[in-house]
DNA sequence: TTTTGCATTTTTGAATGCAAAATTTGCGAT
DNA sequence: ATCGCAAATTTTGCATTCAAAAATGCAAAA
């Protein structure tokens, strides 16, 4: 049982919840569930700790980490300012192929958009930010975007998403596709930009969304 | 002996460059010197190579982490973004008294600027972007700049800095001095990424510089 | 009935021990 | 003398063990 996989099996599991933020994280009994000693387990801790997804209290044990509004306000502010300075970035260095792919993508979430099925078009959301982030070839930043963007995944954050922001978000792609496919690092630096500035106030908890009904929620837009 | 204190003390020893980039880190050696077992250290070893300054090797020990050149332009371009950011941001929440701080440290390096004298003047600088950085009231923030100057300091990486570019530097200061006291965050944002573009090639490695003589660097201008 | 003090239990933090892997060392063959 | 291979040593990774701190439960007193 490698480290690395101790890290990922910890961190799946508070990323699917199954550990409510703010509760504890009991060591012996995921000790037993992922059948290895304690020492493995306080290291990949140690190292969730750094991440921000786990906070340890001397003498307390630790804890699946309990964001406030204001922390997911915090991180939302970071998530998009790495998102802007992705695109900047992947403006000059996106080969033809890669906004191809971009472009597949989002015509692909822009379909979703048009069947309203919001679960995949957050999954193409999600994957064009992505791309852009890989595309700006700059692994630094590609780690603390993941970093950042599990710890909001991790809460179950949302903002709430009427149709009309839907359709201003899907617009906003469209001027974000746009600029990448002119290269235009500044216009688009400027896009995503304006869009944290726009969203700056929006973000609110909704708890643990429930995706069934009319109340659109979206994470990430 | 608690965990952040090792922590804290082993990433002193990588910042201080006692342990040179890429040098094996013995982890007996350490245990003896810090007079801990190799528990606690490995924990610590851990933690720090979620954080960048320390590479893991399975079954091959832990390294204190080289850096290519590609890895200090990727921090760099990282380091700026989250700058630029915290520009932005700090427009719109930094108080009078805080812009009042900066303003002061802002003369005091114009100051040793006068006198030449470039190590009081990277410290006045290093003091000035942290102090915006704060004053973007974003820890989530704060805390991924501390991580990136840290590995960017610990690399001992300098751009070379002509008179010229020294001057420039301090000129781009004043701009951002000015764009802070009107509270104008997005002329700051553009101050500070144009700023980001101008140095993007300028990056390169001198290895530890002496700063003796006329051969003037600095590592975050 | 509620609260406070103490003893027990549980849990955390660190040290030690043990097995596996890698590195080094030594010996022999070419 | 050098190369190759195998044994020995070192080092890593994990499990177990031990000590200390915190939580819990119980009883006694107000």
């Amino acid at each position: 049982m490698l480290h690395e996989e101790v890290v990922g099996r910890i961190r799946a599991i508070l990323l699917d919840g199954e550990i409510p933020p703010g509760a504890r994280i009991p060591e012996r009994e995921l000790c037993e569930r992922l059948e290895i000693s304690r020492t493995p387990l306080r290291e990949a801790l140690k190292v969730l700790a750094a991440e921000g997804l786990v906070q340890l209290l001397p003498h307390r044990g630790s804890r699946a980490a309990k964001l406030t509004d204001k922390d997911m306000r915090d991180l939302f502010e970071v998530c998009q300012g790495l998102e802007a300075l992705a695109g900047e970035l992947a403006c000059e260095r996106i080969s033809d192929a890669e906004i191809d792919t971009i472009a597949a993508a989002h015509a692909d979430m822009v379909q979703h958009y048009r069947e309203r099925d919001l679960i995949q078009y957050y999954r193409g959301n999600r994957a064009i930010h992505e791309a852009i982030v890989n595309a700006a070839g700059n692994p630094v930043l590609a780690g603390l975007y993941a970093s950042v963007t599990a710890r909001i995944r991790r809460a179950r954050y949302v903002t709430p998403m009427t149709p009309q922001r839907w359709a201003l978000a899907v617009k906003e792609h469209e001027a974000i596709l746009n600029a990448l496919q002119r290269r235009d690092g500044v216009g688009l630096a400027h896009i995503l930009r304006a869009h944290l500035r726009h969203k700056r106030e929006e973000v609110l908890q909704a708890g643990f969304a429930e995706t069934e009904g009319n109340d659109v929620t979206l994470s990430i837009a």
